[in-house]
RNA sequence: GUGCGUUUAGCUCAGCUGGAUAGAGCGUUUGGCUACGGACCAAAAGGUCGGGGGUUCGAAUCCUCUAACGCACGCCA
């Protein structure tokens, strides 16, 4: 259905045009003074010069053709222009009650779906998730929700890092650590091993071990390099190692993000995209665009409209093997391939955006993308902390991210262990369910591609723009439905009626705009936006709760009208949590 | 060095694509509790929107110069 916003415009462009000015004029806007009014058109004073007119004049012209509408309740000009403007109460019961009858309360269908890629989580095999990990599994869970809500078809791809250096660099490690292994042994033509010669937590210790191996161990290095190419080239004993490390990281992150309420419909990977790329170098060296350089093979795309320098695709490194630039270029292929997408979108650092430039432009170059398939990079800032330096642990390291959720668990435990109603269990348990809205509000309410400080004590409060203060607002809503189903009655949407004091306006407007707000959210892939609409919804509620004594009031009618707006409330409340990747419980 | 980003109240952040007196939360101060859940509500104090110049009826928002900080810049991912 048509937005609110629209249908107010459409109404003043009528009036701008009776009164024999451009009707383009007459855009209708959000007040940004309510004291004065709850809408407000500027176009008087836009028009002034072309009419060569006082825009007092002209708004005074365009109040006089409003005389008779229905839509305002409250048409005021006001020096030096401005239309100031009230929405009468009947017409915005009716907008309500069409937005309570449809399905997603008025959001309209894209004219065209389209499919989209999203590219998101990223993490590494045989390395446990960190708080680095967090924001891409957040932002691109929430984007992906979001994106499908909005009804387009939506494939999420975790899109392992199980390819490049760090296995070479954990084969090298583990044969130096059990060298008498079957996988090390070239003449060896028997079946490997079923079980891994390796514990995932054996495994999560001997990756950091290697890597700071590499850095001071040029021999050892060398060695990991030339086992990464082994590995790509199809070792047999180094595949069978790998399938070992592949079976125990994937069945853990699966559960991590499960935790995380975070679920991907491809757990596909680097790897995955391996067996595009022998043709794809082909070709590109073919077609005249990859040549060697440095001994490496490259494929240039700096442009001569380039400002600064944008250094060539690495497509083949000198020793042969392949790097990230390769396999995020055989992935596209993969993409492009499989799913003819409209749009790949990547939910990734903002720090790897000009390796992604460059291989989007190559993409492009060279071919591995249709030409209307848009590649978008969507970055995301750094988790700093109180000090505004990244994200740390006391001592200094990288933490990970299941004890940093644990932590929040805990402390959320510990507030909300307060409340006698609850049992120990159901404590628990909501205490998870309101530490990952903790966690996942307090990231998402800040813009993605900003930086933003980590600060657990601020997101687990209840009090102030939070998740738990949503949570709160949504239980005390469910709370009063059940009081009011435990009388015996039944909630019908039919009585929605028109408001009857500020707060419940104020309310009724906040819900009527969810449609606008929640598409140009998807449009700009802002889930921010979404936090900042149900903070407002949130607060807008509580001032008329406050004010508004609901299952006391005599007046059926009113009460039962009540009841329904609440009802409708709560449903959008708990719909924007959900494309937010989270829920509130029953009791807090 | 080059390019990109950031800079708004003591702190953490918004600011709907140019509108009136720049908004929230936290913190501070004050008022309201027999709870339809007070984990709330109401109010006060707090700002030369980094700085200069420009565009126009009108700028936090657009252009330009400048400063500070952050990030990236060919064989790791």
């Amino acid at each position: 259905m048509k937005k609110l916003l629209d249908l107010l415009t459409e109404e003043m462009q009528q009036a701008f045009e009776a009164a024999g000015y451009d009707k383009n004029l007459g855009k209708v806007g959000i007040s940004n003074r309510p004291d004065l009014c709850e809408y407000q058109c500027n176009g008087a004073m836009a028009g002034a010069k072309q009419y060569k007119k006082a825009p007092i004049m002209i708004a005074n012209e365009v109040a006089e053709k409003l005389s008779g509408t229905t839509v305002f309740s409250e048409v005021d000009a006001v020096a030096p222009g401005f239309l100031n403007l009230k929405v009468s109460e009947s017409f915005l019961c009716d907008y309500m009650r069409r937005m309570s009858e449809e399905e997603k309360f008025g959001l309209e269908a894209p004219k065209k779906p389209k499919t989209i890629v999203i590219d998101y989580g990223g993490p590494n095999v045989a390395k446990p998730l960190h708080v680095g990990h967090l924001r891409s599994a957040v932002i691109g869970e929430s984007i992906k929700r979001m994106s499908r809500y909005a009804g387009h078809k939506v494939i999420g791809d975790v899109h392992l890092g199980d390819w490049g250096l760090q296995m070479g660099l954990i084969i090298s490690e583990l044969q130096v650590r059990k060298p008498e292994l079957p996988y090390f042994d070239d003449s060896y033509t028997g079946e490997y091993p079923v079980e891994a010669p390796f514990t995932l937590s054996e495994l999560e210790e001997i990756y950091p071990t290697a890597s700071g191996k590499s850095k001071v161990d040029e021999e050892f290095k060398a060695k990991a390099l030339q086992a990464t190419a082994d590995l790509q080239k199809g070792k047999p004993g180094y595949r069978a190692i790998w399938k070992h490390i592949m079976e125990l990281s994937i069945a853990d992150l699966k559960k991590n993000y499960e935790k995380l309420k975070v679920d991907f419909d491809l757990w596909y990977g680097e790897s995955d995209s391996q067996k595009y790329i022998p043709d794809m170098v082909e070709k590109m060296k073919k077609d005249g665009f990859a040549y060697i350089s440095n001994g490496a093979l490259i494929v240039d795309v700096a442009t001569e409209e380039d400002k600064k320098e944008i250094p060539p695709c690495i497509i083949l490194k000198s020793d042969g093997a392949a790097m990230y630039d390769t396999t995020d270029l055989a992935t596209i292929l993969q993409r492009t391939i499989d799913f003819a997408p409209d749009s790949i979108i990547y939910v990734v650092d903002k720090r790897q955006e000009l390796h992604f430039e460059q291989v989007f432009r190559c993409a492009r170059k060279t071919g591995q993308v249709a030409e209307n398939t848009e590649l978008k990079f969507l970055g995301f800032g750094t988790m700093n902390g109180k000090d505004g330096k990244p994200f740390k642990t006391r001592d200094g390291g990288v933490m990970r991210l299941s004890s940093l959720i644990s932590q929040i668990t805990d402390q959320m435990y510990e507030k909300i262990s307060g409340n006698e109603a609850l049992s120990q269990e159901e404590a628990k348990e909501t205490a998870q369910v309101v530490a990952l809205a903790a966690l996942k509000y307090g990231d998402l309410s800040n813009q993605a591609s900003k930086d933003y400080i980590f600060d657990i004590d601020k997101f687990i409060s209840f009090e102030g723009d939070t998740g738990p203060y949503i949570l709160y607002t949504i239980v005390r809503i469910k709370s009063i439905l059940n009081k009011y189903r435990e009388q015996g009655k039944e909630i019908s949407m039919e009585s929605l009626s028109a408001a009857q004091n500020a707060s419940e306006k104020a309310l009724v407007m906040e819900l009527c705009q969810f449609n606008s707000m929640m598409e140009s959210a998807c449009e700009e892939l802002a889930p921010h936006k979404v936090c900042a609409y149900i903070y407002d919804l949130a607060n807008a509620f509580n001032r008329f709760y406050h004010e508004t004594k609901i299952l006391s009031e005599e007046d059926e009618a009113k009460r039962a009208g009540w009841i329904a707006l609440l009802n409708l409330t709560r449903d959008i409340l708990e719909c924007c949590i959900d494309l937010l990747g989270f829920s509130a419980p029953e009791r807090m």
